[in-house]
Parts: structure tokens; sequence; C-alpha cells
DNA sequence: AGCACGCCGACT
DNA sequence: GTCGGCGTGCTC
């Protein structure tokens, strides 16, 4: 007999090829099967999306191709993965193929079957001898509380106990040090120890954290907490910094189930997790969750969907006794209510945040999501204490105040630490010629080469291009040019010379240390600078962002923020939450050791010490900071009381993207729910050129949601169209991103 | 996205 | 005379 499988295939939604190709089968092939199709010229991984048992309408005999081969070694990808591709594809105006495939492992594409089948052996193998020497197998684990030698305070105990029952994605707010990753911990201890029907996957928990770098330590910890329990590979990682191999490791291990618990970035949103019933997603205001090229997801609203999914096939299988249930069609938004004659079992997320996003903070003031609240540090170490420096006021010219400075060396003559924060990589974000006035323009882009003066270079942080720097003014042969503002490298240089007479308590000099993109560029040397200040040898630290983020340093007891103003006035409506976060993270690392905490400082340097921001800052007082915010977004109708879309255009000239946007607009007349719809003229970005790409953008605006994605949905062959527009000759390619994080 | 086909400039 | 540039168009 022969069927008619529709695949999905890695097609981009502007190529024009529909959803899913047709293909001849002697096989009735399960939805979710992985297999191998010709496609053109060559042949191509897909995903069976459905099986037909008629032929294709529309379609000849020939046109139709026989699938190459079938992945029969691996299981099919449920309807609960399926569904949350199709709905990120539909949310996010991208093709089902390019969202299912770019959620596999890339190498499974060159795999061939019976390399397949042998790392699945393999795996199989190492996960059956754990099995048979695990403990968990045979007897019930033991009482977690018991087990595990941390106490909880009150606050973490009451968080866990809410979350318990929780019918809705938990918001935890809890600030910096409050204990949030050991609620992670039990919350998931918790999930695993729960015993599942016989025949089903065991129960799986995904964890996701912004960045890569924070990934170590949270393995750490979890690898600490349930290798013993689960097994040697139990707890596997997911980002794009492994290898292909390691990923495609991680992702057979969390598909067949031998990985309870999956730490990763964004990209383990769509990890393919059959057991799946608790999501944590940690810093879930961090701007890293929204993807930025390929389909523009954001991870953290990926995570919530998913966890209503996951719910309503649990549910519906709890009813219909079936533990491979389909899932309900997508519901609507927001929590559903608990009936209360339903069985408690769901599919639990948390979003953890000591400053959540406005978006997240939002739902949780409607009663969308459940907001608990920890607002203590563990062992009842106090938040430090802000002390805003009026550059107005101190010595002209001065990068840092000599007041800090003087604070900054009491810390070091006591054994203390310190951290300076600037974003800013290299030594100096211009050069220029006093005489005739020449900049370190990139030739490839619209912005500045920034001058690196450790390998006296003039590097493109936009598209790469570097240069020795020259020795003299390249247009006027000039000697003096000169480095203007500052960077990372030159904040070291010259705190060691400020610092260069204070001793440490052991006699020894100050150090200071710099840590950002460009020093932890090899690999290993970001571990190796860690280990370089968790052992004390280094005094100051000074780097970008990267240095703020969750990592536990216990003897800072001063935190600084040296350029911080470029944020308050950025014409971007989020730079303030950003700064927000930023500084609120920056002072959590301080005084982390309740010992120190009294007389822990988050020093920040600004021209503007009267800004509202700092009031709120000052009390640590996310929530009035966030009233203020949403406030401002209300009146404005900004996300989340309103919805955004950019429909963004490259191309070789200026003129082509914004004829390209503009021609968009104009024939969007009379497109379903355009009377809904806000259409602004084409403006180019704020870094019109990069790598000698012109880059334009319009900004979509609705009051709702629907309105908005109907539209989009629309709208896309109306794009397809005028992309071969004789005004729009020179496009390079377009894409729609829906929630924009900047505009 | 790939990959082919197709039509114009500097090389053996 | 060809090798190769990337502009358009197709993939069940």
């Amino acid at each position: 007999m022969t069927f008619w499988p529709n695949v999905v295939v890695a097609t981009p939604a502007h190529s024009g090829v529909g959803a899913s190709l047709s293909y001849r089968s002697e096989l009735l092939l399960a939805p979710g099967t992985l297999v191998r199709v010709p496609l053109g010229q060559r042949e191509v991984l897909g995903v069976v999306w459905e099986c037909a048992t008629e032929p294709p309408e529309g379609l000849t005999e020939a046109q139709t191709k026989a699938v190459a081969s079938v992945l029969d070694g691996l299981p099919p990808l449920n309807a609960r993965w399926r569904q949350l591709v199709k709905f990120a594809a539909q949310y996010y105006q991208r093709s089902l193929g390019e969202v299912a495939l770019a959620a596999l492992p890339p190498q499974l594409r060159e795999l061939s079957n019976e390399q397949l089948a042998r790392r699945l052996k393999r795996q199989a193998k190492a996960a059956h001898t754990l099995k048979t020497t695990t403990p968990t197998d045979a007897a019930p684990a033991p009482a977690p509380a018991a087990s595990d030698g941390h106490d909880l305070s009150d606050e973490q105990r009451q968080a866990l106990a809410a979350l318990h029952s929780a019918q809705a994605p938990v918001l935890l707010f809890g600030a910096t040090g409050s204990g949030k990753t050991e609620v992670y911990l039990r919350a998931t201890r918790e999930v695993l120890d729960t015993a599942t029907p016989e025949g089903s996957s065991p129960t799986q928990v995904l964890v996701m954290v912004p960045e890569i770098n924070l990934t170590p330590q949270l393995e750490a910890r979890f690898r600490e907490r349930f290798e013993p329990l689960y097994g040697a590979d139990s707890v596997v990682c997911l980002h794009s910094g492994m290898t292909p191999p390691q990923r495609l490791n991680s992702w057979l291990a969390a598909h067949t189930g031998t990985a309870r618990i999956v730490l990763g970035t964004r990209m383990a949103v769509l990890a393919s997790l059959p057991g799946l019933r608790l999501m944590v997603v940690d810093e879930e205001h961090d701007p890293s969750y929204k993807s930025q090229e390929g389909a523009r997801y954001s991870a953290r609203d990926l995570a919530v969907y998913r966890a209503k999914v996951e719910t309503e096939a649990l549910r519906s299988a709890g009813q219909a006794g079936d533990p491979h249930p389909n899932p309900l069609p997508p519901a609507g938004e927001g929590a559903e209510a608990g009936t209360g004659s339903e069985p408690d079992v769901r599919c639990h997320v948390v979003l953890g945040s000591a400053t959540p996003s406005l978006e997240s903070w939002h739902a949780a003031e409607q009663g969308r999501y459940l907001r608990l609240a920890m607002p203590g540090r563990v062992g009842g170490g106090a938040l430090p204490r802000l002390r805003l420096v009026d550059m107005n006021h101190q010595p002209k010219g001065a990068v840092l105040a000599p007041p800090l400075v003087a604070a900054m060396a009491e810390r070091i003559a006591r054994g203390e630490q310190c951290m300076v924060l600037l974003n800013r990589r290299g030594y100096a974000p211009v050069l220029a010629c006093h005489d005739c006035g020449w900049k370190s323009a990139c030739a490839h882009c619209s912005a500045y080469r920034v001058f690196h003066k450790l390998d006296r270079t003039l590097r493109c942080h936009h598209c790469g291009f570097t240069e020795r720097v020259p020795r003299a003014c390249p247009d006027c042969g000039n000697l003096d040019i000169a480095p203007v503002g500052r960077g990372t490298e030159q904040i070291e240089e010259h705190l060691s010379a400020l610092l260069a007479d204070v001793r440490r308590p052991d006699g020894g000099p100050a150090r200071v240390a710099r840590m950002d993109a460009d020093s932890t560029r090899l690999k290993g040397s970001l571990e190796v600078q860690l280990a370089t200040m968790h052992s004390g040898a280094v005094d100051v630290l000074v780097g970008t962002q990267m240095i703020a983020k969750g990592h536990d340093f216990r003897r800072i007891t001063l935190v600084a923020s040296v350029n911080a103003d470029s944020a308050l006035f950025a014409s971007d409506y989020r730079a303030p939450e950003r700064l927000f976060a930023l500084l609120m993270q920056a002072a959590g690392r301080a005084g982390r050791d309740a010992a120190h905490s009294e007389a822990s400082e988050m020093w920040v340097q600004t021209w503007y010490p009267q800004h509202p921001l700092f009031a709120t800052l000052k009390k640590h007082d996310y929530p009035a900071f966030a009233a203020e915010q949403l406030t401002e977004r209300a009146q404005a109708g900004m996300p989340p009381y309103g919805y955004q879309a950019l429909l963004r255009a490259d191309a070789r000239t200026q003129a082509a993207a914004q004829a390209f946007l503009n021609r968009a607009a104009e024939h969007s007349q009379g497109l379903p729910y355009r009377d809904q719809i806000t259409l602004y003229p084409a403006v180019p970005l704020t870094i019109q050129r990069v790598a000698n790409v012109e880059r334009a953008q319009l900004l979509v605006e609705a009051a709702s949601r629907g309105a908005l994605q109907r539209f989009l949905s629309a709208w896309q062959p109306v794009l397809l169209q005028c992309r071969s527009l004789p005004e729009a000759r020179g496009l390079i390619r377009f894409a729609v991103d829906v929630d924009p994080l900047a505009i």
C-alpha cells in the first residue's frame, strides 16, 4: 500500500514553498517521524507532519518523489512538541520546517542511519548500566529535606509550597542572593521524585539561563545534587557553545528520556522532552532569551506556552487514561482556572528574576501569573547601599571620582574585593586626529572602530574589520592621534596606576584584572579568570555586563558603575528597564557574604543624580520602578499594553531597503485587520550599515495581539511579491520580528 | 536556505 | 576561446 506523507523541511517562509511537501512511502509513517527526502538536487532531513492515505491534489505522480529513508531508530517527535513548533512558526511568522529543523541538532542532518543506530545503542547501554546501579529504581528516594544538607529559609519554603500547587505560570520575584537556585533545585527534586505511570516517559525538567557563561556553575550544582540519585547521564546541557557531537548526544538523551534534567540557553526550549513536568527560566527579564536571528522567538514566552500545552495533554491523559495523549488545540491566552475536579497534574513553569520583565510583572498584576516574592537574602544579609556620585562636582576630566577611588583603596586594604562595571570593550571607542578631525571610522559600517591598546589594533565591533593602529593620521599625516572616550582596557590601566600604592593586608600590591569578551575569548580562560577572582588573588575586577551576571563572588563589598548615563536618555524605551536590571544585578554581586553585607556599597557615577530611576534604585524598590514604567507604557500604548512587530530589510542601498518596506506598507491596503494596524514609515537602523549592508526597518503596531497576528499572516505573501518589485532591486533579505526588544 | 541555470568580464 | 562572478527561480 502507498501512503503520502507530508514532510516539513528547512526552507524559510520567504522561499515560497508551502508549509509541507508531499512524498510517497510504502510504509505508514507516524507524525513526528524523522525522514530523509529528496529536495531538488539534494537530500535533506525532514519531519513527517501527517501521513495521507490519498495522493495529494494538484500534483502528478511524477512530481511526488519517494521518501529516501526513515530514521526508524528514533521515536517520533510527539504531538506536544509538534504543537509547540507549529505555534512558534505561526506566531513568529516563519515556516514550519524552519522552526522544526532549527530545533533539531545540526549533526542529525549529516548522520547516516547506521551511525545513528550505533550512537543510540551506546547511550542506551550507558543508561541501562546506570539504571541497575541507581537506588531510585528499587527504592523510593530519601525524603528531600533530610538529604540535601541545606536548610531552607521560610521564604524559600513558602515559595516552594506555593509553586507546588500553582495553577498558573509562577513569577519568582526574588532578590539577588535570596536563594532562587535552591528553590529551582528543590522543585526539580520534587518533580523527579514523582512517580509516573508504567510505560510513560520518565519525568523531566528544563532549566534555562540567559548565557552560556552561566551554564557551568549551574551544571555543577545540578550534577552535585542529582547525579548520585539519577546517574551520570541524567543531567545534560544544551547550548550553542557545545560541539556538534555533544549537542547531538544531549539532544538524544533528552529525546529518549535518558536525561532527566536539561540545562541550557534559549535554544533548549525547543528540545524534545517527552516527560517534561517543570520549566525554569532563570533571569527571565534577560534580553538574551529573545532570539535575534532566524526565527526570532522568545524562549521565555515559548516556555509559558509549552507549559500550557504539556498541562493540557497531561489533563486529558489523566481523564482518558492514555499515557501518550494528543493535546488539545491551542487555547486562548492566560492561565486556565483549575476546576478542582480535574486531577492536579501539570507542567509547571517558573520565571525567576530580581527585576522581572515588565511583561511578566504586568501579567502577575493581572493575575495571569502567580507572583511569589522572596525579598530577603539568605543568611539575612542586607542589600548594598546605593552611593550616587554627582560627576558635576568632581574634578574636571576625572574618569573615576576621587571618593570612589578612596573607597576602593580602603576595601582593598581590608582584604575585600571591588568590581567596576563599564559597558565598553577595548581601550577607547574612537581614535581621532585633533588636527583634521579624522576619526577611526569603519570602512564597511556606519560605526567607529574601537581602539584596542593591548594588540594595537582598530577593531570594528560590528563586522570584525581589524587593522593595526596607524602611526599617523591617515588623512593629514599628523602624528597626534588620540583616543576619545573610555573602555574597559583603559579603566583597568587607569585603576592600576591610581591604586599602585595601595597595599593588601598581606602587604602585596593591589591587583587589578579585566574580564570581558576579549579576555575570555579563548576556551577555558573564563574559568581561569573566575577561579583567580574566587581565590582572592585579584582585588579589583573591571569588566562589562558579563561580570554583573550570576557569578557569586563572596568577598566583593563594593560595586561601581562608571558610565550608566548613556542608558538614561537612550531613544530605546526599554533602556531604563535594562539599566535598572543591570544595576540591581551588579549590586547583587556585593555583600553576598552576610558578614560583609552591612558595609557593602553600590557606587554609580552620574551627571544626573536627580533622575527618578535612582530614587527607586536606592530603595531597591523594583515594584515602584515597574509601576512607574508601566504607567508610562500604558499612556503611550507601548508593550505590554500594545503589540509591536518590525519588518526589517537588508539591501545593497538604503533606498532599496526603504523602498521595499514602504511598498510593502502601501500594498497592505485592504488586508484583513489592516484598519486595526498602524504602519510607520521606513527608517534606517541606528547603525545603518554593517559589513556593507544597508539596513532599514518599519514598525507595525496594534492594540490587539490577535489583530497583529492575523495581519502579519496575510501580509506575508504581499512581502514576497514586493521583493521582486523594480524599486526593491538590491534587496538582500527581509524578516519579520514579532515582539521586538528594541525599535 | 541550497543549488541550478544563465548571461557578461579577465585569464590559460 | 573558457573560468567564474552572482542575479533569478525552483524545490513535493
